[in-house]
DNA sequence: TGTACATCAGTGAACGCGCGTTCACTGATGTAC
DNA sequence: TGTACATCAGTGAACGCGCGTTCACTGATGTAC
């Protein structure tokens, strides 16, 4: 489910659909959740988590690097253009989050505040540098996704990185 | 129909609701659009021209100061963050674009290439760094409006003015 | 080891509902003579 | 000016469909004695 959010947006995809993708039938699902709302939450929260850690992964593996370095060039790749399913989720769905309820909001906001440290380089950046970064990143993600041409998309990465 | 989508999403309001809003019933809706796609692609067109020029019309105010700044000012705004029925497409709708068909990509590619001039001092800044603006703008935008508390909400928007 | 019963994830038909779309019809307006 | 007809935006019932959700049931597994 978290997967599918991300690349069909939260009311793109249905939940005889996601069960079916889990090789199951409709109706089981709520042996599991309470309502798809509960789902949207937790796979919400889940996609968060998995992100973060593959960028904490890429900031890990940067050595002597700048950690805010590699970090950058992990999100704003082509390859997390092109894969939303496991990409960040502030970029493909964060106008949906921006309707959800306050426990959507409140993931999410946490996880912008994990994003951010990951940003300042064990405390050696402002705030407010950090904050510009990332908001930098998400726009730059969002709008590279978007536009038509391939080469503005690039270009929109590249400026950024 | 421009103002319904940017703030419940393209899938969060339909063909009957957008008739009743307009005073009429859903049936003569065909009249008037080949389908709820025609009019989603006319209705992003309309509404990115409307924040087109309402940012135009701020940086024209904007007088002797840097139209970049009097832009950058109004875009991240309370105002702005609080009435996203009319304000900006790439973010109240960004997610919904990059899903949609090359039509509504091209319309969303050339308001991006307008606003990067809007943002350029009449060519006094690199188009990079114009690139970089707009990305920390749309950015700050999508945060702060998915973020719970309203004290970061604030921040962020601040930290990018 | 063997039988009886309890548990419970998963099934699949069915619920009411709203979706996008179609269509026969209405009734106000414009045009022709 | 008055009558006859054409046009066409708008109406509202109906279409098939997929949605989120419910529920009686199945059947595999675990537990008790």
């Amino acid at each position: 489910a978290a997967e599918r959010f991300r690349v069909h947006g939260i009311n793109g995809i249905g939940v005889a659909d996601l069960m079916k993708g889990a090789g199951l039938t409709h109706g089981g699902f709520y042996t599991h959740f309470d309502s798809k709302d509960a789902l949207v939450t937790e796979a919400i929260e889940a996609a968060l988590d998995q992100t973060l850690s593959t960028l904490q992964d890429a900031a890990t593996k940067a050595g002597r690097r700048k950690k805010s370095k590699a970090v950058r060039e992990e999100y704003l790749s082509i390859a997390h253009r092109d894969n939303p399913q496991v990409g960040c989720c502030i970029a493909a769905l964060g106008d949906d989050i921006a309707r959800l309820d306050a426990n959507a909001k409140r993931a999410f906001e946490q996880n912008v505040e994990k994003l951010l440290e990951l940003l300042s380089d064990d405390g050696e950046r402002k705030r407010t540098e950090t904050i510009r970064e990332l908001c930098r990143m998400v726009g730059a993600l969002v709008i590279s996704r978007a536009v038509r041409s391939d080469a503005v998309s690039k270009e929109v990465l590249e400026a950024c990185r």
